[in-house]
DNA sequence: CAAACAAACTAACGTTTGTTAGTTTGTTTA
DNA sequence: TAAACAAACTAACAAACGTTAGTTTGTTTG
């Protein structure tokens, strides 16, 4: 199938809204209004506005949870391994930088699915851990706070959805390479 | 003055809401049930719902830019200038995570008061930046893309609330020390 | 003690919300 | 050509929303 469904039209304009203001300041006719129907006609496509919010994080938070998986796995250097979770992540906000936003900010707002998504980001989390911890065992890594550096990087890697689209000039593996170098070996000069 | 008003109460707890589900998300009858009364009592110590978030995030967005200024107008190193930053953020993290999270995700809603939240933080972004492009001009920092290295820092600073409440058995000047070191020296093993 | 005040209350308002039901329209299939 | 389908529509719903008006209650001040 080439066409999007009108379905994938919903979602994709929902992520940007919910981008813009937050899932729970857009309204059915916000959505419907911004694609030029009434907001009665969207329950032809999805079943809930809750529905919609699902579509939007689930499928994302899956895509990172299965790549940290294989990351995680492999038999790679740990900062490879860095290396390669930088590169996801700058690869998926550039793909998907309105749906970043909801997974990031609107998550809470799944309701019935918020179980499921808490498991997966734990899952992720928990992968991204034992690399740190295992580059320090292994002296890749400086042996400082191993919960600062975790927290440091993710959230460096969790706000690129807010920034990426704005210099999309740039490519995706330029901002990779010198994002690594920023993360992984500092800023600072280094007179060896 | 000892004991904290009504309207000083209201402000904190709709901080701490705010976070939790979103400035949208939250409503009046919210607020009140958090703090054991109706919702239109509420009015007696506010004018609006829209007067409590501009309460929780202007003074917030003015203690920082001030602080900035002074920072980067001092005639300190630019490394030390950068140390100064995060210090700056790990406190004013640890004393009011409520109300960061409606500095970084609710003020978009603040409507009339937007511009001037904007002009704060453009102000603020702006002083960051100068002090990383005279340290790499200066040589003090490396010369990697400067845009990425403010949005790498300032990212990490920016979300310092959502994780120094789970960890308040450390205290901040720790906190400050090890995210200074990984910051700016990075996280690799540095063989001179 | 009377006046003033702070802070709560009840009751209600006009709007907006997500959603449902039933209908219309135009295109695709048998 | 008739039947089936996709996708829009109008109209309406009950619930929840922020907010206002007017009142009550208990404490503080002149």
């Amino acid at each position: 199938m080439n066409t999007k469904t009108r379905k994938d039209q919903i979602i994709k304009i929902s992520a940007k809204l919910f981008k813009e203001k937050g899932y729970s300041a857009v309204t059915m006719r916000d959505i419907a209004k911004a694609l030029d129907i009434k907001a009665a006609s969207l329950y032809n496509h999805i079943t809930s506005k809750q529905d919609i919010l699902k579509y939007v994080i689930i499928s994302l938070a899956e895509e990172f949870t299965n790549a940290m998986n294989t990351i995680h796995s492999s038999s790679e250097s740990n900062i490879h391994k860095l290396h390669q979770i930088i590169a996801l992540h700058v690869d998926i906000a550039h793909r998907n930088p309105y749906e970043m936003a909801s997974l990031n900010n609107n998550w809470m707002h799944l309701e019935k699915d918020v179980s499921y998504f808490l498991e997966l980001r734990e899952s992720y989390e928990n992968n991204f851990r034992n690399i740190i911890n295992q580059g320090i065992a292994s002296g890749e890594l400086t042996n400082l706070n191993s919960e600062v550096m975790l927290f440091s990087i993710l959230s460096t890697l969790r706000n690129l959805y807010m920034w990426i689209p704005k210099k999309d000039d740039v490519n995706p593996t330029e901002i990779s390479i010198s994002l690594s170098h920023i993360l992984i070996q500092g800023i600072i000069i280094n007179n060896k």
